[in-house]
DNA sequence: TCGTTTAGTTGAACTTGTTCAACTATTTTC
DNA sequence: GAAAATAGTTGAACAAGTTCAACTAAACGA
C-alpha cells in the first residue's frame, strides 16, 4: 500500500484507529517531482505541507548577496513546508528544489485545518513533532557555534550519509554555512590525515 | 489577577472558555528565583515547563572547552525549558539561570500531560506555540549563515533592546557566537562610526 | 560527440574573528 | 569600605574562513 509509511510515520505507537488512519491518509495527494523542480519558489505561498515518499529535497533561501542558505534536506520520510508561509499565508523567504526524481504526499492548508478538528490526535502528534523540531534546531545551533567547519563537516556525514552522499559540495556547504572552496580544503585535509 | 499575563498569552484569540482559562492556570505554581540562581542545571531532568512573569533567564549551554552558549533569553511573557530534557525524561544539557530577580510559573511533566487531556485546545496552543518557534530558530540560523557579527550584533539590539540592556557584554556574545573581545571591539567600531 | 554549462580544486591575498596577556573599571562580598 | 572577584578594553600575534581568479573534471544538451 503506497500510504504505509506515512501511516508508520504518523502512528509509531499504534494511537490511530484503522479508520483514523484511512482519513488521515485520504487527505493527501501524491505528487511526482522531477531532479531540480521547484515544490515551492521564493515569494509563492506554501499552500501545502508535504511527506517525502521518495527521493530528496533542499530547503534553502538566498540571500541578499545572491548566496545560498539551505536550512535542511528533507529525504524519504521526512516532512517539509514553509511553516512561516503555511500558517500565515504570507510569500515564501524559501525554495524547496527536488534533488532528484521524488515523490511526495501533499496536503492543503484547508485540508490540514480540517484534519486537525476531524482527528483530535493528529494535533497531539504534531505538537509532538514540532518540538522534536525545536530540540534539532537548538542542537544545530550550538553545533554552529562551538565546531569548526571541519567538525561540523564530519558531524554532517556522520549522522547523514544516505543523505550526504547525494549532494554536491555546493549544497554541502551551503548547509553547514561554509563557502564551497572552503570545503573544498577541508576534504583535502581530512584526506591527507 | 496574578494569572493574567498568563491568560493574555495563551488565550489571545479568546477560545478558552471562563472554566478552561481556570483550570488552565490551576496547574501552574508561581515561584521566586533570585538573581543568579539556577532554575536547571546541566545534568538535572527538567521537571516543569515555565512561563515568566517578571524578571529576565538566560539559557545556555557550556561545551566541552567550557565556553558558554547562549540559546536564548527568556524575559516577561515567555515560555521556557528544556523541551528534550522535559519529553524524554533525561538530564538536560542546559542551564537555566535568572538573570535578575524573577518571578515563574511552572508546570509539572504530569500536569502538562493532564492539561493536555484536559483542555483539548491546549494542544492546538502549544502546537502553534511551537511552530512559531521554529520560524524563529531557522531565521536565527540563516542570520548567522548570512551576516556578520557586527550584524547579528545590531539586529539583536535592535530587535530585543530591552533584553539586551539587561545583558553583561559576556552574555551578549555568547548568544551571538562570538567572543567578549570580539564585542568589546565590534561595540568601538560602532560608537567610532 | 562536440560544445557548453556546472562542479570541484588550488593558491595567494585578504577579512573576520580568536587567543592570550595586561590593564582598567565595576560589582560583589564580608 | 577594603579586598576580591568579575566584567570590559585594548593590542599583537594568530587561526579560520573568504574572495577572486585560474585551472581541471565532470555532466548535460542538441
Amino acid at each position: 500500500m503506497i500510504n504505509d509509511l506515512l501511516i508508520e510515520n504518523i502512528d509509531e505507537d499504534g494511537q490511530f484507529s484503522k479508520t483514523q488512519q484511512e482519513e488521515f491518509c485520504a487527505y493527501f495527494q501524491q505528487r511526482t517531482i522531477t531532479k531540480k523542480t521547484f515544490l515551492l519558489e521564493q515569494g509563492e505561498v506554501c499552500k501545502w505541507e508535504g511527506f517525502v515518499l521518495d527521493g530528496c529535497f533542499r530547503i534553502f533561501t538566498i540571500d541578499k548577496n545572491g548566496n545560498e542558505n539551505t536550512l535542511y534536506f528533507a529525504a524519504k520520510n521526512w516532512w517539509l513546508m514553509d511553516i512561516d508561509s503555511f500558517m500565515n499565508h504570507k510569500p515564501s523567504d524559501l525554495n524547496i528544489q527536488a534533488l532528484e526524481d521524488s515523490k511526495v504526499l501533499l496536503i492543503s492548508q484547508k485540508d490540514k485545518l480540517t484534519l486537525y478538528e476531524s482527528i483530535p490526535i493528529a494535533e497531539k502528534l504534531f505538537r509532538v513533532m514540532f518540538q522534536k523540531s525545536i530540540v534539532a534546531w537548538q542542537r544545530r545551533l550550538v553545533r554552529n557555534h562551538s565546531l569548526t567547519a571541519k567538525e561540523r563537516y564530519a558531524h554532517f556525514i556522520g549522522s547523514y550519509p544516505e543523505i550526504a552522499s547525494k549532494l554536491t559540495d555546493r549544497q554541502t556547504s551551503s548547509y553547514l554555512g561554509i563557502t564551497h572552496e572552503f570545503l573544498s580544503k577541508i576534504k583535502k585535509q581530512l584526506q591527507i590525515q
